[in-house]
DNA sequence: GTCATCTAGGTCAGGTCATGACCTACATGG
DNA sequence: CCATGTAGGTCATGACCTGACCTAGATGAC
């Protein structure tokens, strides 16, 4: 009895993060990995299942113990280099962000960002910027901290206050009362209530600069009537200009749908090895790149803004593929 | 004094918890939510710092608690949402693994799945399908679950069992003492010694079907010398066709660099808005799309089938968008 | 079948240590 | 200067954690 009690949370911690290991592990090991006896291992397991966390057990000559999946999530014990993974993972998240999780995965990725060592956070910016900005294209992707921000904001329900460039390059300075963050297409927006204007607003989130909080609780406000997603497209789609486009694809509408994603629109069968899809986008860049990387014949009926765009890239292709 | 003790390390999980949120706890409320005096709350505080989590603390009128980074990692506590949103990114990030945190994020991946509730598991599944599949284009990316099983029995040294479709199409089954799981390219790679042609073995990870671990744990053998990223590497290049590309952008280097990424080669500056790209890549749909989608004018050099494919999508394009 | 090896759990003694109550000291912003 | 927050000392009480015994049951190897 060399240490002290008190370190009981902590070895229920090592405990924890040891099964999470995907071995098994048996207490014999583990008694000495945490310099306890046999007996204390086997009441720690106890402690742990009456906190929610199955620890499974096998018996018999190779038994051992390991936790399996319960009815609540565990806290998670990693290592440097999977927290690394995982905020590398989270902030390419956050620059192709997927509809259904989105706030959930900004609001991960502050909870860890905010424990981070500050080693490691060195190592997740350099890694971050050696990721292919895939898609991303010639776009500037939006910054990860400013998501962050804006998230945290909103969660807390500070004012918050930013400068926001608009569409057509007029900067102006913002006192807003954040509601939430909503991923919609490939971009993010603020919907947020304008205290300047006293209305609610919609900010892409690329174009917010130098967002704090300004410590100011505001009370809860009656939210735009609708879902916050809804409102967000039915704002966009009133007033950003967006190409629909119709295609006819030579491929099989199963196909088709699965290497599109659910977010390109709607895929309906033509025939066996035919669809059409009926799609909306906002750059013709995007739109052209994702129909030619399916890798298959296509027709494009609409918009006719597409096709003139692909006839430039033709150009361009050709140029490149000139000796 | 009702509840009993032995919730200490329960009320210190949750403590931990409400301190990983973004915005700052008073004492008092911190002890009224634990339902504990705010003399235990600062006793907890004290705890949480002597185990290494340094708790700030701000003092005056508006002050509070929260967590701020410090040495190690913290226990990561996630409500549900947040859960699914890593396990996608993870996802995601297996199927486009970025080269320094590649079997650690595996290696997070893994763990999170194994504590995942059942009910979010489905969740999960459901977004990473409807995930746009990026640049995999036709490609048919890799099982994320057979990684996990791969990196699990090499982390856990156990004799590894798969059936393997070689490049022609012949397929065999293998017993392998998996080493080390490594992403090259755009592509995951198993380094393993092959217990049947008695010599170590590089396998492509999405070409290994129904992998189970034996059971049967074996000593660690001497690894090839090399790195084995680098053995990896020299394998490839040495046994499978690729494609050294030349070409020269119409961009700046340092935007080219920016935008394709730290992977996919030299870049190399020939004036204020032109460089040379060279790099290597196994595939010719890849290095078509990438090439195109920087949205500058390019001229290639080299391969010569890189011209002939390009030539081959000029014709696709130009079906596509005929009226 | 038999034995080794693992989980599972009961009991007991001893003393550590967590708790709440009450206290003072100090920092901060209005 | 006062309200409100963190920071920390002290004390009595008793809950409970620990290791050292013990038996029972399951399982796989030999």
């Amino acid at each position: 009895m060399l240490g002290a009690m008190g370190d009981m949370s902590a070895r229920l911690l090592a405990l924890l993060s040891l099964l999470q290991t995907p071995r098994e592990w048996p207490g014999s090991e583990l008694a000495e990995r945490l310099e306890v006896s046999p007996r204390t291992i086997r009441r720690d397991v106890d402690r742990l299942r009456e906190l929610g966390y199955p620890v499974q057990a096998t018996m018999g000559a190779v038994g051992g113990y390991r936790l399996a999946a319960g009815a609540a999530m565990p806290p998670l014990l990693l290592d440097d280099e999977e927290a690394v993974a995982i905020a590398v993972g989270l902030r390419t998240a956050a620059a192709h962000p997927v509809e259904g999780i989105d706030e959930a995965s900004v609001r991960a990725l502050a909870k860890l960002e905010q424990v981070l060592p500050s080693r490691l956070r060195h190592r997740v910016g350099a890694l971050a910027a050696a990721t292919v900005p895939m898609l991303a294209g010639a776009e500037a992707p939006v910054d990860p901290r400013t998501l962050v921000v804006l998230a945290g904001a909103a969660a807390n329900r500070e004012r918050l206050r930013f400068a926001y460039r608009s569409g057509d390059g007029a900067e102006t300075r913002r006192l807003t009362e954040p509601y939430r963050l909503v991923a919609a297409g490939r971009r993010w927006y603020l919907l947020a209530y304008d205290n300047d204007r006293d209305d609610w607003r919609i900010f892409r989130a690329d174009r917010i600069g130098d967002p704090h909080a300004t410590g100011v609780r505001f009370p809860a406000r009656v939210p735009p009537d609708q879902d916050p997603a809804e409102f967000v497209a039915a704002k966009l789609y009133s007033s950003a200009p967006v190409y629909e486009v119709v295609a006819t694809l030579r491929l099989p509408a199963g196909q088709a749908a699965q290497r599109l994603g659910a977010a390109a629109g709607s895929v309906e069968p033509i025939d066996d090895h035919s669809c059409r899809l009926r799609g909306r986008a906002d750059t013709l860049e995007w739109l052209a790149s994702r129909l030619l990387m399916l890798g298959c014949e296509f027709e494009v009926h609409e918009p006719p803004e597409l096709r003139a765009y692909l006839r430039a890239l033709i150009a361009r292709a050709a140029r490149a593929s000139a000796s």
